[in-house]
DNA sequence: ATGAAAGCGCTAACAG
DNA sequence: CTGTTAGCGCTTTCAT
């Protein structure tokens, strides 16, 4: 069987309380004893067991993510960055793919509570997950409004929104198409919407209501074409989006950006590597995870911190010749 | 404070005991106790400590996912499909980027076993961690050699370089360059290479050994058509490369296919949305998860199975328009 | 500077 | 059908 910490106080001849002392650096311990008990670790090649030390502790330096999916660039660009930060604090993190259905988002959030994580970060896009109302169980909201009291880490997504569309008019566009996903009130990502509607004279909006599946989307930027042939710039809310925007367009014979504009939204590091002429609005996503992070680890902390509500990252135009 | 098992049981007149039994539905319990139970759970809004129920249980039902980052779109699959296959076992996920650095590699092995993971699936490229050596300690590595003793679930590597590289050569290609990772022993991906190898009369192999790094991949691929301006064909060992192939062959203005063939290789949904004319060679990267995760749990499980030591699944060539 | 004992929240014998 | 008790592996008062 495994070693235990008793199994090392009794190599080094010492008592249980004294191995602790030594592992966790804690109080005094003579050089000696401190010797005998790192020898009997190594011997037995003992590892402390982390899930006792978490019970006694209360605190199991987990942290819950849930996320859509992490097999899409920019959830898979915050997650390593927010994974990088967490570790960097001392935290873990558990992986949680919703694929956008409220019953495993709900079921996630419940076994993150009865896993005991000290805190989670949530970028879904589900509401009235009671879960979530557990008091005083801290969580960092990314890019959405959870509930009222989570505070919300994203992006300035009406700026964002504003510069795509403007960059399109400046371009010389007179006939602009917008694609969002499916419309949900109150999410920070319909500021993307919002901007457009503004910017523009008569706005029309295509949803994707399959986020999941690329064939449906294609058909639906199909759609646009054959509806609005006059088509001469579109704003999609997320780079997957105006990808599939670009192959349409190849597909149909519209040249890029000769007769069409596409400006995307995200700008991750992978979308950049792969299409690097991708027009696109960037979204700050080391900053946001970092932030997220250290938001949720001061909430854990219980530092008095200010309490701040929201918190919203500057965009960028990256004007790479798709627009 | 968050309620616990004892006070549901206080606040329903029974033995802790008994609210175990109704939580796990084991044993008798009659229809009007697990009432009185279930009424006070609802009512405490209890959730059961899983972190004390592993401590009893020497089980946790965690597995350690270790990979170089999630931030690749064929990660971020694997690991999609993995979290989803574990939770439909019951298992959950903690994720874990080495970022390729040993010393990272390292710490978070130790860290999973402190946790005690019930199990761990490795997809990095680090040899020589002790903590892998530790007895029993159920491991599955992705599609590469870990240590002896572990088994090796990846997709047929020799295959894919073959299919690759053949292509090319049917498609005329007479001087075909090959890009891989940094050279490692016993690294199945190094069988791309030798299959390229035994195809091609006077192989040439350029390493880029910063992959973390797509600026110092793009320096390295300019090189190739400096140093080899007849090059006409290239196998790239992974698809970001390949992309990055693209990249540069259209800013010295080198037409592809026409000039130029590139094959990459992976093939994630991901990369296939961005770049859908990326010819490649597709991994099954759904299978490799599902394998990995049915194998992990059979060695959790003590199940007799026949001890597979190797686990090799078929690609293909998904021939897209780049060559 | 070190040890004894209690307890974190839960489950599983074993009784009854 | 239900309760009592011990203990999973660790940490921490409280003694000494």
């Amino acid at each position: 069987m495994k070693a235990k910490l008793e199994d090392v106080a009794k190599l080094a001849g010492v008592s249980p309380t004294t191995v602790s002392r030594v592992l966790n650096n804690r109080g005094y311990i003579s050089e000696k004893t401190r010797q005998k008990v790192e020898n009997a670790i190594q011997e037995l090649n003992y590892y402390p067991n982390d899930i006792a030390r978490s019970l006694f502790k209360q605190r199991t330096n987990f942290i819950g993510l849930i996320l859509p999916t992490i097999n899409n660039p920019f959830f898979s660009e915050l997650a390593l960055y927010i994974e990088n930060e967490s570790a960097n604090h001392g935290f873990k993190i558990i992986l949680c793919n919703s694929l956008g259905q409220l019953d495993k988002e709900k079921s996630y959030a419940s076994m993150l509570i009865r896993h005991q994580v000290d805190g989670m970060i949530v970028c879904s896009y589900n509401r009235g997950i009671e879960a979530y109302r557990n008091p005083k169980l801290p969580i960092v909201a990314i890019d959405h409004y959870l509930s009222p009291g989570i505070p919300v880490v994203g992006s300035d997504n009406y700026e964002g929104g504003k510069l795509a569309v403007q960059h399109l008019i400046n371009q010389g566009c007179k006939s602009i198409i917008h694609i969002n996903g499916p419309a949900e009130l109150e999410t920070p990502a319909q500021k993307r919407r919002k901007a457009y509607e503004d910017l523009v004279k008569s706005p029309i909006t295509y949803e994707i209501t399959d986020l999941f599946n690329e064939e449906a989307t294609a058909v639906t930027i199909r759609r646009i074409f054959e509806e609005h042939p006059d088509t001469d710039g579109i704003f999609a809310s997320d780079d997957l989006m105006a990808a599939t925007c670009l192959k349409v367009a190849n597909e149909l014979n519209i040249n890029v950006p000769d007769q069409l504009k596409v400006v995307g939204y995200d700008g991750s590091q992978t979308v950049m590597s792969l299409l690097p002429q991708l027009t696109t609005i960037r979204q700050p996503i080391k900053e946001i995870a970092k932030t997220s992070v250290l938001n949720l680890i001061d909430q854990i902390n219980e530092d008095p911190m200010e309490e701040i509500m929201e918190i919203v990252l500057p965009v960028q135009l990256l004007n790479n010749g798709t627009a």
